[in-house]
DNA sequence: TGATCCCGCCAACGT
DNA sequence: ACGTTGGCGGGATCA
């Protein structure tokens, strides 16, 4: 019992392989035997993982010295620069702790004897220890690869546990294979793609529900093993058949990914990309390795839902959420349970859009060309191209494989590409191109944004724009959009109204309905406010905490312990544990209880401070009406604008619904996720549409105008009724006077007369969607279909400057009306 | 105790 | 036949 692990590892050995060979990795179908085992046992003693050596190995690597390096290494901010609060605690801790031990070395000589302790050893550590030998960055000068046999020597470990970290690290694209014992770095630069495609495939494979349903069962009944409602459930969400999911790949990486070699499950990478798709996908983004553990099992066996195979799933769950945590995308927290607290993480790493919200379009288009039939597989390797594919590796294998082969592909990470005889590898290169092209368009309409929202003196609290974040990992590899939202009322919380900067260019509104609200507005909507927005770009709708928060149900989130130190400034972070409710007849149920004093205090807060990092937006049904005109030349006083902000407070209080002003001009801006939501039965009085037009206070407006038009009463009527908003007898008043108006709050600020200026109205029937929207683009493609055809959209997309305007006088009915990802 | 997860056997793969 | 990968699960440690 030396200790040193080759020693032992070597006396184990010839013990172990009697055994194993009857009992431990079962040949295929054997199955392991429990009794056999027990057995067999007595028979050689150490089978076990060797206790921890109380003495000390002079020949240990682990001297206080190497200790010490670790401690450097892991600790140097020039080599890990990425990250922040959240995972510098994470290792400043580890290297507290590792100091720890260090001055136990150096006080105590016979402390020295101390073997590395369990933690020390841990995979968290080596995984730091892994990539402070990298830059978060790569650039071509630096040494790229990694030599497996090198590294593993070089940290003193073995050569599974470096597989270990790589594997993960593949899965995420920090790393490909490049042959044979040689892999290539390529750090964060892929990150935000990968995780990006990771959300829309986590998206298609409706890990939300699955989450959903095992969450239910699990509330339902105390969740028993064994029993046959595990298999019920398996079955139900195996039976998702999309099930043979394989390892997703990047667009512009799939064959070396691919090159991998071809065994065929790569589990501990597909697993750890469906584990981090979880994350993605819920909200709050939190994840309990046992429901992770369920979902992962379900998608590939229904059958045996047995323990064993239960608690190795865990085991696994957390070798790769030590990696994860590593990287700083997740930390480690608990979820209250009845019994006890269950070990869940949350996801710390950098927000990632959804596809749908930022080029879904493009990618979708381009793959669907490719791969008629489905969408959701986008970045998953279509069967039909197996085989190809397979043909295709094999080759590059012939080539790669030769023993230390050295690396014969430049090490750049895209642009080989070309040298694809496939044009499927065109098309990822071109949705890539796009999809930069995009963010960095989103980054400067931010920008924009919170630039003139700064300078709009209506910038009530909501507009005060966030000073810019450091990002909380990849600095600069997201962007500024994509901070954490979601503070916000969420699901079922009443959408605020949002302020945004004024635009020269005219007002226009948009209504927002929440769901969980529709009844009232069916009879009759006394809360239904009118808002006014001044805006340019709707792109980014910010808001604030309606004091009616509701609560964040999650049966995870809401019992998620906080256990987040109060010295850590985590509002956003906070914040973005919110909910959104896909289904909105859960939406309908829950309750609007205050959730938690933070949020609370939070809200007041925002008063004055205001966190507008938020930006929810409603996603939901979107009718534009053109022509409808309004506006007046008075320009912005001071008085109104104080009444416009009391207006909007007493918003708060409960609105269900909200309009905001968009002009025709920057309908191209406006963004809207894709439709997550039900259109539901929502109904609304005729009344409360009528309102709409009122919103469009003339203290927003400035003086410029146009003819007055008054909107076409039976084109609205025509499409409310479409949509079914309205009974399809009712008629909705034509001309939108303020008396009109059943606003419930400060009706002497809508009460100015206005001169007319066109605008389009946006009825949204929403069920929020915590997820910021980002591209015009989106918005053109999946609700409108312009007279112009197809291209017109393109064109629409294809400026930039978010000038174009969609021809007025048209009526632009989404034709994807009830299309629901929802069910 | 239950949560963590290190350790290393050995099957599957690749050459 | 041998080296590389990496699934897997016993049981040591940690909290």
């Amino acid at each position: 019992l030396e200790g040193k692990k080759t020693t032992s590892r070597r006396r184990r050995a010839p013990c172990l392989k009697l055994k194993a060979r009857v009992l431990k990795t079962p040949l295929k179908q054997a199955a392991t035997s429990h009794s056999v085992l027990t057995e067999i046992q007595p028979d050689c003693q150490p089978l076990t993982t060797p206790p921890k050596p109380k003495e000390i190995l002079p020949a240990d690597p682990w001297t206080p010295t190497s200790n010490l390096k670790i401690l450097i290494s892991a600790a140097s901010p020039e080599i890990r620069n990425r990250e922040q609060r959240r995972e510098l605690s994470n290792s400043t801790s580890e290297v507290l702790q590792a100091k720890h031990c260090l001055q136990e070395h150096l006080s105590g000589d016979e402390y020295e004897k101390s073997q590395p302790s369990r933690k020390e050893k841990s995979l968290g550590l080596l995984c730091h220890k892994f990539l402070a030998r990298y830059p978060d960055y790569s650039s071509t000068a630096e040494n790229n690869y990694i030599c497996l046999d090198e590294v593993a020597e070089e940290l003193n470990v073995e050569r599974r546990r470096i597989y270990d970290i790589v594997n993960v690290l593949e899965s995420l694209h920090m790393v490909s294979r490049l042959a044979k014992n040689k892999y290539v770095w390529h750090g964060r630069h892929n990150l935000s793609k990968t995780l990006q495609a990771l959300k829309k495939v986590g998206e298609d494979n409706k890990y939300t529900q699955q989450i959903q349903m095992i969450k239910k069962r699990e509330y339902e009944h105390e969740f028993d093993f064994d029993g046959e409602r595990n298999e019920e459930m398996a079955r139900s969400l195996g039976s998702n058949e999309h099930s043979e999911m394989s390892f997703v790949e990047l667009p512009g990486m799939e064959f070396r990914a691919a090159s991998v070699n071809s065994r065929k499950d790569k589990s501990l990478r597909v697993m750890s990309q469906k584990f981090v798709m979880l994350f993605l996908v819920s909200t709050p983004q939190i994840v309990s390795l046992e429901v992770a553990a369920k979902i992962l099992i379900g998608e590939d066996q229904l059958e045996d839902l047995d323990k064993s195979k239960f608690k190795t799933k865990i085991r696994r769950l957390y070798d790769i959420a030590n990696v994860l945590s590593s990287l700083g995308l997740i930390e480690k927290v608990h979820v209250a349970e009845e019994r006890g607290r269950k070990p869940a993480f949350k996801w710390t790493g950098p927000e990632v859009l959804t596809d749908s919200q930022e080029s879904i379009t493009s990618k979708e288009q381009c793959s669907k060309n490719l791969f008629p039939s489905r969408g959701k597989q986008n970045f998953t390797r279509h069967p039909s191209l197996i085989k190809l594919v397979r043909s295709i590796e094999n080759d590059r294998r012939k080539i790669q494989s030769a023993p230390t082969s050295p690396v014969k592909i430049s090490a750049s990470t895209d642009q080989n590409l070309s040298a694809f005889p496939s044009k499927m590898a065109q098309v990822p290169a071109m949705a890539k191109h796009q999809l930069e092209g995009q963010s960095k368009k989103v980054k400067e309409m931010k920008m924009k944004l919170s630039g003139s929202a700064l300078e709009s003196n209506l910038s009530s609290p909501e507009v005060v724009p966030k000073p810019d974040l450091p990002h909380t990992t990849a600095p600069s590899q997201q962007p500024v959009l994509t901070q954490p939202l979601g503070v916000g009322p969420l699901s079922h919380s009443p959408v605020s109204p949002v302020m945004l900067p004024q635009t020269p260019s005219g007002v226009s509104y948009a209504i927002y309905l929440h769901p969980s609200q529709a009844h009232t507005v069916t009879t009759y909507s006394p809360s239904f406010m009118l808002q006014p927005l001044p805006c340019t770009n709707v792109t980014e709708i910010k808001s604030i905490n309606s004091k009616v928060l509701n609560r964040i149900t999650t049966e995870e989130g809401d019992n998620q312990i906080a256990k987040d130190d109060p010295t850590k400034s985590s509002t956003a972070k906070e914040r973005s544990t919110i909910k959104s409710e896909t289904s909105s007849q859960q939406c309908l149920k829950r309750s609007q209880a205050l959730q938690d004093s933070n949020l609370i205090k939070r809200c007041r807060s925002d008063e004055e401070s205001l966190d507008t990092s938020l930006t929810f937006f409603p996603s939901g049904y979107l009718i534009a009406l053109t022509q409808c005109t309004h506006g007046n030349k008075a320009g912005f006083s001071n008085k109104e604008k104080a009444g416009v902000c009391s207006l909007q407070h007493t918003t708060y209080s409960s609105p269900i619904a909200g309009v905001i002003p968009v002009t025709a001009s920057e309908l191209n801006t406006v963004n809207i996720p894709a439709f997550h939501i039900t259109p539901l039965n929502i109904m609304l009085s005729p009344t409360s549409i009528a309102a709409a037009p009122v919103l469009s206070n003339p203290c927003l407006n400035s003086s410029n105008t146009s003819s007055a038009q008054n909107p076409s009463s039976s084109l609205l009527n025509f499409t409310l009724q479409h949509v079914g908003l309205i009974p399809a007898g009712v008629q909705v008043p034509a001309n939108p006077v303020l008396q009109h108006v059943p606003v419930s709050s400060q009706p002497e600020n809508v009460s100015h007369s206005s001169e007319n200026r066109n605008f389009c109205y946006f009825i949204f029937l929403s069920c929020y969607s915590p997820n910021l929207l980002s591209k015009s683009q989106t918005v053109t493609e999946n609700f409108f279909r312009t007279p112009g055809g197809p291209n017109t959209v393109s064109s629409l997309s294809a400026n930039s400057d978010g000038t174009d305007r969609i021809s007025q006088g048209t009526l632009y009915i989404p034709q994807r009306k009830l299309e629901v990802s929802e069910d």
